[in-house]
DNA sequence: AGCACGCCGACT
DNA sequence: GTCGGCGTGCTC
């Protein structure tokens, strides 16, 4: 009896596909195990097994399997339930979910090897001479990549000619399959066997008598294994003796000395004396009482704690719980990069039992946490993660915690899956049958309305710890310090006079500038040109520290200009300002003051954004300028004042939730004021001081935002009253573009009517020479959401076969927010 | 996605 | 005449 897998591929395709197997492969495979299947005419692929079965299939062949790749399952039966919500709710293909999933260097790939046949008989004039020179250069080198032929022939397309050389038994063409995961190794070094007696030590110490820098390393060697039986270190034996790794090593090559490798795990944690929880203040406990109450019957709690209640406590009380009945706990972040501090917490409770996982981290590192997570290891007791750490391999998930649960970084744009990690982790929690508990300062409008229409439960925490009270907010009316003249660049004389105040008490000073770079657009005085992007639709920003004019959609730059573009002349000025403007404006007033700036410019590197921190911590930066990295749950004891530039460019953003988000933003940086027992101050500069948004984060009235944009929200049609699926038509050519966009629209309105908006040029209506065009489908609560996609597809799919629009990309965002 | 196959323009 | 462009179709 035959037998078959069905195999899911790391490619954008709907199908999962079938190979065949042996009895005895058959007996051993599972789901959720790794194999190598040939695809195609010449690739090998790394596929997860999602069935075993004995249903040949009557319309093709199956191929034979390559190979196996596990001896367990590497994917739990529940992420393969879990992947297949996600790419039906998020309209993509497992294949894509699976990519995202696992980490890559779980996925093996093929490389295409030529190595010449041997004892081949080459009648070298019966060569081209591209094969020919091919032929030599294997001589030269065994064995070579498609890519080193390219080069060697310089190219593109080289499959004809080793073609014809296998044709003419010349070379041999190999699939290699290689592991890219690389165990950590470190390198030990011990004294050889034969020096083990006493007699022959004394000997060697002899013979070295005129060298006596070996010498000292044997010395050293020596001592550490007369203390210790303790592996030696390469690193710590060149440490402690003062020798350099040529002396070790020609002590190797002497044979005095032995060398060998010990695997040792990357994800290491000093333990020192773990804390004792913290006592709770009376208005934690009473919400963390509330919250356990609500978790004996709802599923899904929402904590709307302002800045600097002490969420975090009440989630390590809960954390505390959950692994003390065996669970593991799941703690989700917006972005790793800007929470040490927390981290550093919750390994001061919970020491060796948290592992933290993220993009920075190196495949190998990725693999580590993935396969800790996967034998359940008491290492990987919490999980500390930005939204890709809602694919480790859970057992027993006990709790979901999901800390600013309102930011917008949970949502992935790009590629597929475009997932939001908030919504999935409650999905992923209903599997689990977890708990989970989101929570925010400011949450997002749906989770609020979920709490409020009973589909969560809420929990509110509205005292500050240690009863810090909340900044005063005052709002500064830049229109009316214009025409008053009392403005200093972008600095309103009260901005001016706080900033003075607060360094002369010597306390620190938070500016925000929700933009980069010097200015957004350089313009000519006499002709009004301004540079713009060539390969996209927008200006070129200035940057000031390495005088460039940039694209921040493709990177594109070019130096300079000091006369225009356009007519030559040499009067040009800058509209608009970002972060580097507010600092050097600040450099000129403050010039006795430390100034930082903290955007994308200023954090690249691992550790860009630590060195920042740690220097504004520290104290050595009085002064800090920076973007919406500023918001993220950094906690500054110091600061006193906090600036916001402009709330005008976050209100006017084209956005339906710019309202909800300039507020969150705002009230966000706000809370980085006054974190102790002095009272913090936050002013807000701006044109419109009158803007509700303005005045509600003025009064910290999220209730009252809350219902006035969701009365918005269901004037326009928009969620939570509305879902979206966004549709968006990329390719080249401008035209088939707008046209395809054209049709779709049109078979989406013949199903949805008027739920269709568009199309419609995004803001940027060009990137990297491709141009955008948007659909916005608006699902209506009581729609079927299943259907809607099931139709969707339907018309997506009649689109692709229409010929002259093959070159146009769609993109589909469920929830594009 | 990635790759082969197939059909048309600019070069030795 | 071939090299190489990308439109088309398929992958178990």
């Amino acid at each position: 009896m035959p037998h078959f897998i069905n195999v899911i591929l790391p490619l954008p395709l709907e199908n999962h596909f079938t190979y065949s197997i042996s009895e005895p492969e058959a007996a051993f495979l599972k789901p959720g195990m790794r194999v190598a299947v040939p695809f195609g005419k010449s690739k090998v692929y790394t596929g997860i097994v999602s069935g075993v079965h004995q249903n040949a299939p009557d319309v093709y062949e199956a191929k034979p399997i390559e190979q196996i790749l596990d001896k367990t399952p590497v994917v739990t039966t529940q992420q393969l339930k879990f992947w297949q919500w996600l790419a039906s709710y998020y309209m993509c293909t497992e294949g894509e979910v699976l990519r995202a999933a696992i980490p890559s260097a779980f996925l093996l790939e093929s490389e295409t090897i030529v190595q010449l046949l041997k004892d081949a008989e080459v009648d070298e004039m019966a060569l081209s001479d591209d094969e020919f020179l091919l032929f030599e250069a294997l001589q030269r080198q065994s064995a070579m990549k498609i890519a080193e032929i390219i080069q060697v022939l310089d190219k593109k397309t080289v499959l004809p000619v080793i073609n014809s050389l296998v044709e003419k038994k010349v070379v041999v063409v190999n699939q290699e399959i290689y592991e890219q995961y690389k165990p950590k190794l470190e390198r030990y070094i011990k004294l050889h066997q034969r020096y083990s007696e006493e007699a022959a030590m004394h000997e060697l110490l002899d013979d070295l008598n005129r060298a006596p820098k070996q010498r000292q390393v044997i010395f050293t060697l020596f001592s550490h294994t007369a203390r210790s039986s303790d592996p030696l270190k390469a690193k710590e034996l060149a440490k402690k003796s003062g020798a350099s790794s040529g002396t070790i090593k020609s002590l190797i090559d002497k044979g005095v000395l032995e060398e060998y490798h010990l695997q040792i795990d990357r994800n290491q944690f000093e333990e020192g004396d773990l804390d004792e929880l913290v006592q709770l203040n009376e208005f934690q406990q009473k919400a963390l009482e509330e919250i356990e109450d609500s978790f004996k019957t709802e599923d899904v709690c929402l904590l709307h704690g302002i800045t600097s209640s002490g969420k975090t406590e009440i989630y390590v009380e809960l954390i505390e719980k959950a692994i003390s009945e065996g669970k593991q706990v799941l703690y989700l972040l917006p972005e790793i990069a800007l929470t040490a501090q927390l981290i550093a917490r919750l390994q001061n409770y919970f020491g060796e039992k948290v592992i933290v996982y993220h993009s920075k981290y190196s495949v190998n590192e990725r693999v580590e946490v993935y396969q800790q997570v996967l034998q359940n290891s008491e290492k990987a007791r919490i999980v500390v993660g930005v939204r890709s750490s809602i694919f480790l391999p859970f057992h027993d998930l006990g709790l979901i915690v999901v800390d600013e649960e309102h930011e917008s970084t949970f949502k992935q744009y790009d590629p597929a899956p475009r997932y939001n990690a908030r919504d999935a982790a409650v999905v992923l929690g209903l599997m689990h049958k977890a708990k989970v508990l989101l929570g925010s300062a400011t949450p997002a409008l749906e989770s609020y309305f979920n709490a409020e229409h009973s589909k969560y439960s809420l929990v509110n925490l509205n005292r500050r710890f240690g009863n810090v009270l909340l900044p005063e907010i005052e709002i500064v009316d830049i229109k009316d310090k214009h025409r008053k003249k009392r403005m200093t660049g972008h600095f309103s004389d009260r901005l001016l006079e706080e900033i003075r105040e607060t360094l002369s008490n010597k306390e620190q000073v938070i500016l925000f500038q929700n933009r980069r770079g010097f200015s957004p657009i350089l313009e000519c005085n006499t002709c009004g040109h301004s540079p713009q992007c060539p390969n996209c639709d927008v200006s070129l920003t200035y940057h000031s520290h390495n005088n460039q004019l940039r694209c921040h959609y493709c990177g594109y730059h070019i130096a300079m200009q000091n006369k225009c573009m356009a007519c030559g002349s040499v009067e040009l000025s800058t509209k608009g300002f970002g972060t580097e403007k507010v600092e050097t404006e600040l450099k000129a007033l403050f010039p006795g003051n430390k100034i930082g700036r903290m955007d994308l410019d200023t954090t690249r590197g691992k550790h860009g954004y630590e060195k920042i921190i740690n220097a504004f911590e520290q104290g050595e930066i009085d002064i800090l300028v920076g973007t919406q990295m500023l918001t993220k749950g950094l906690d500054f004891r110091n600061v006193r004042l906090v600036g916001i530039m402009n709330a005008d460019t976050l209100l006017n953003f084209p956005d339906f939730r710019a309202h909800e988000r300039s507020f969150q933003l705002m009230l966000q940086v706000a809370g980085r004021a006054g974190r102790t027992e002095k009272r913090g101050k936050v002013l807000i500069q701006t044109y419109n001081p009158h803007h509700q948004i303005v005045q509600q984060v003025s009064t910290n009235s999220y209730e009252e935002m809350y219902k006035e944009q969701l009365e918005e929200r269901r004037q326009y049609k928009y969620p939570p009253f509305y879902r979206l699926v966004r549709i968006t038509l990329k390719g080249r050519d401008y035209s088939r573009v707008n046209e395809g966009a054209e049709w779709l629209a049109t078979s989406l309105k013949n199903s949805f009517a008027e739920n269709v908006l568009g199309p419609e040029f995004p803001p940027v209506a060009r990137i990297r020479n491709e141009y955008y065009k948007n659909i916005l489908l608006k699902i209506p609560q009581q729609q079927s959401l299943s259907k809607t996609k099931k139709v969707v597809s339907k018309i997506l799919q009649s689109f692709k076969a229409i010929a002259p629009y093959r070159s146009v990309k769609v993109v589909v965002n469920v929830d594009p927010y």
